[in-house]
DNA sequence: CCCTGCTATGTCACTTCTGAAATAAACTAT
DNA sequence: ATAGTTTATTTCAGAAGTGACATAGCAGGG
């Protein structure tokens, strides 16, 4: 079973959710750590309903389609649940600055400097609005590991680990890189 | 131009090397962000040929197949020059702990426990190897902007950023899922 | 009234990536 | 001797992922 069906168990073990509803997701709460586009989503959700691990209800959709509303099946929660405690496996992960860095030394050295300046403006902005919205879920109770999204608030908080990180690093060369 | 292009492109900036080399290479310096498999590798050092990107000679190799030593040539160089100041595109990180995490709640909650204290080892080991690296790099003067090594050095120290976060956010999990 | 944007699903061509196997010389340890 | 590992390149089938397009109802602003 690939990656992207238990990605999308998981975004399912809440609650019943339509696809469109699952692209959205993959954009924020689970998206920090996990993506898939569309275009790959629709076809795995006919696949595993075919496959007994989840199943619909239908309404009437907007447009030339029907509305699908999908629910785990008892069977789709086992292997949720069977896969969850397995160690994850390793796939390294890829990031472009980082590897341009490697090759900084074959670049102007000025603007690679503006470069990391500007990503750590990114950064800077992104971890504004992760620690907003962590705010508001500690707010709500979601850092009280009963709470059913405490799940969602801790890749929340990797999300704001990982942007600290980022942009302490970007800091970090800029001053270095300062001649 | 695919990002692997680039990758290789990067690879081959300090000197020659051969696709055997960049295989290793693909493992730790350049690997902690960014792999690929020696059958991407192979055929697209082909293509970099062909377009010109790079050239190699050729010497006697062990087995069936001649020895290609690659290097940038001009045009190569030119092309790595620009990508490295273009603002890079962000591809979202994937990560199957943090996923897991997001569905949390659908598993047993020691089970999850005893995962992320398993992890957190795996992190403390590579962080170690991290740090005796680091250490030996600065011991050799990579840490200085002007040192030709100062690119891989600073990859290096994401790595260990990066590891000291993951291990951080592991241990804060264990803490926080005791019952 | 028209245009834009949102909801909602589905499909296609294409690129990228993974995993495995084939080949064979040279070196290392038993 | 011989067994196993490392060096080194090449190729292939298949899986995973990207980007763009098609369809169409409904809401809101100008």
């Amino acid at each position: 079973m690939s990656t992207l069906r238990y990605a999308l168990l998981a975004a399912l073990h809440a609650g019943p959710l339509t696809g469109y509803e699952i692209v959205q997701r993959m954009r924020r709460p689970i998206g920090y750590y996990w993506t898939a586009q569309q275009s790959q989503i629709y076809p795995e959700l006919a696949r595993m309903t075919a496959d007994g691990l989840i199943d619909h209800d239908v309404a009437a959709g907007p447009g030339p389609h029907d509305r699908k509303i999908h629910r785990l099946t008892a069977a789709g929660r086992a292997e949720l649940a069977q896969w969850l405690v397995q160690p994850p496996q390793r796939r390294p992960p890829k990031d472009e600055l980082v590897l341009k860095t490697y090759a900084l030394a074959a670049a102007d050295r000025e603007a690679m400097r503006a470069l990391y300046r500007a990503e750590a403006q990114k950064h800077r902005r992104r971890l504004d609005d992760y620690l907003a919205q962590q705010a508001q879920a500690e707010a709500q109770g979601h850092d009280d590991p009963a709470n059913p999204k405490f799940g969602a608030y801790a890749t929340l908080r990797m999300g704001v680990a990982a942007e600290r990180t980022m942009l302490d690093w970007c800091e970090w060369l800029v001053l270095r890189l300062e001649r």
